[in-house]
DNA sequence: GCCGTTTTCGGCCCGACTGTTTTCAGTCG
């Protein structure tokens, strides 16, 4: 169970105890302690009941709350609440626009209790009938339901790399283990969670899954060497397939790249999959390209269309890496929605081996996140200059950087004055609300934006949640073209949520000789790591380290900034 | 349910935006 585990828990309690009637103010509390347990720095876990009163929004009833599912994984109140909802009517929560009052008239008025009755109900035109609702809102639940079928069964990168790692490591007593398929390509979405086992005896691999609790198989789909099922509580499917040890490599080639990487074709005219199918046992990857003669593509790029035009072009050490990677910009503190100081960041920065750490703290506009004031801006400059002094005196080559992550408003500005953006090392220009847009008016929003003589970075670009949010549309060619022309660095937002922009514009960019920034958007210490994430889409799109804007090693970057200022 | 006292009750409560209305409820970050 982690922090967020609960804290999901108890936001789902108060949704449901909101949906049947229960008391605003305890609904409220319930709502606001999970609102406030976001913010906190320790696990909840590892608390007493007697520290846990101590935090901000929790009395003893939710203290107690947070216990039970620290010990038991559950909350016996929501496992009741969950008992008298039907599954389809907490699906709807999924809908974006949909909150407890509508769903709960939905259900109410229309009898609706699957996701299933809610397609038919708009598609009859009986929701826009009903009062409160109307037109728009019929067409955005018919748009989000089809949004919602088009993801279905798939898992974010981060939680398949994590299921697929478990597995790899129970496993790894049966033999050679190795993650194949989408992980291992580092799709940032996964449908099919895949791990190949080296073994003579696939009975042996069938008998140790199917006694695995959290596993279940799909009799349908499985043969002796291939187990197909699915992991519980989750609709992505898990295949374990069993290779005899000179099949292995091979096999593990051929099942990490898709098919049309697969038959492209050497000078030969012979592919890449008739020379795996053909080259001796245990040879490297690299000598399947070699002997087909086509350069070497990392698995991660094996997806992208581009990526032998890429291999003739660069080589593979020119793409950005981990090690690569010299500091960060966009993250948050205490002093607006993070859990950790400044302090706390930039030192967890350092030890991950970076030398700068920018701060892009929230600003006015997002009050739901404590947005800075022109005031608090000043305040926290000033502890910034103080931790730098401290960094100075101790003789430490790292610097905090002050940035601010500004909310581009409805009309494309900024929401500081000139006189405050002038105060910052840089911009990250971000859209927050009003995501609901044209392709037309996103597109002028984020023009106007990147046109701000004082925006530096643009931030996610198309405020997509995966597998939640689509995103708003806009023209990529038309804003890469200004960040372009304006010197504006794009970000490629590292949370594995959001991993936007997406990969698939790397290339574009990297043509208009656009910098690209690596941004985990860290909310807490750990959340630096999502930098990891952000490598592997960058490096799925091509990205180069000499174009990488976080690659730049602390000196450059202070000059860069100073000149980018200066205009 | 939580909080903070004028201390065991009485008041809590972000604000912009959207889509629905014709003055505002519901949603969201």
């Amino acid at each position: 169970m982690t922090n967020s585990d609960i804290i999901d828990i108890l936001e789902q309690t108060a949704k449901l105890l909101d949906l049947h009637d229960g008391d605003p103010f305890r609904i409220r509390a319930f709502s606001s302690a999970a609102f406030s347990l976001d913010k906190v720095p320790v696990s909840l876990t590892e608390q007493y009941v007697a520290e846990l009163t101590k935090l901000p929004g929790v009395g003893k009833t939710i203290a107690n709350a947070v216990r039970e599912i620290g010990d038991t994984g559950h909350l016996a109140e929501l496992d009741g609440l969950l008992a008298q909802t039907p599954p389809g009517v907490i699906d709807m929560f999924r809908i974006k626009g949909l909150g407890v009052k509508k769903i709960k008239t939905l259900w109410q008025e229309l009898g609706i209790e699957t996701l299933r009755d809610l397609r038919q109900a708009s598609e009859s035109g009986r929701v826009a009938a009903i009062k409160g609702f109307g037109e728009k809102m019929q067409k955005n639940i018919l748009d989000n339901l089809a949004f919602l079928e088009s993801q279905a069964g798939k898992i974010r990168m981060d939680k398949a790399d994590r299921l697929a790692t478990q597995l790899r490591d129970e496993l790894s007593s049966l033999g050679r283990v190795e993650i194949s398929g989408q992980v291992r390509q580092r799709a940032t979405e996964v449908d099919t969670v895949e791990l190949l086992v080296e073994s003579d005896e696939p009975v042996a691999v069938q008998s140790f899954l199917n006694g695995h609790t959290g596993l279940t198989q799909h009799r349908a789909d499985s043969s002796p060497f291939a187990w197909r099922g699915q992991a519980d509580g989750s609709d992505v499917r898990v295949a374990i397939l069993t290779y005899p040890a000179n099949q292995f490599d091979q096999q593990l080639f051929i099942r990490s790249a898709p098919e049309a990487h697969l038959i492209e074709k050497g000078p030969t005219g012979k592919t890449l999959l008739q020379t795996a199918l053909q080259i001796s046992p245990h040879n490297p990857e690299e000598a399947i390209y070699a002997q087909t003669g086509l350069p070497f593509v990392v698995p991660e790029m094996r997806e992208n269309p581009q990526a032998f035009a890429w291999a003739r072009q660069h080589q593979t050490d020119d793409l950005i890496s981990w090690d690569d990677l010299r500091g960060t910009v966009h993250n948050h503190s205490t002093w607006s929605d993070g859990q950790h100081t400044i302090q706390q960041m930039a030192d967890y920065a350092r030890e991950i081996g970076l030398s700068y750490f920018g701060i892009a703290d929230h600003s006015p506009t997002a009050s739901y996140a404590n947005g800075l004031s022109a005031e608090r801006i000043r305040q926290q400059q000033a502890e910034i200059d103080q931790i730098n002094a401290d960094y100075a005196a101790q003789g430490i080559a790292f610097r905090v950087l002050k940035g601010t992550e500004s909310d581009i408003l409805g009309d494309g500005s900024l929401d500081y004055s000139n006189e405050v953006l002038s105060s910052f090392d840089y911009v990250v220009a971000s859209v927050h609300q009003t995501l609901s847009m044209t392709e037309e008016k996103a597109t002028a929003r984020l023009l106007r934006a990147i046109e701000n003589p004082y925006t530096t970075i643009l931030g996610h670009a198309t405020g997509r949640l995966l597998l939640a949010r689509e995103g708003y549309p806009i023209d990529h060619r038309a804003i890469i073209d200004a960040c372009a022309a304006h010197n504006v660095v794009i970000e490629l937002n590292a949370s594995p949520y959001r991993l936007d922009m997406d990969w698939r514009w790397i290339e574009y960019a990297m043509s208009k000789g656009v910098w690209i920034s690596i941004n985990p958007d860290a909310h807490a210490m750990r959340g630096l790591l999502d930098m990891h994430y952000g490598v592997y889409a960058a490096r799925k799109g091509g990205l180069t380290k000499d174009r990488t804007f976080n690659a730049m090693p602390l000196a450059g970057m202070l000059v860069w900034l100073e000149k980018r200022k200066k205009g």
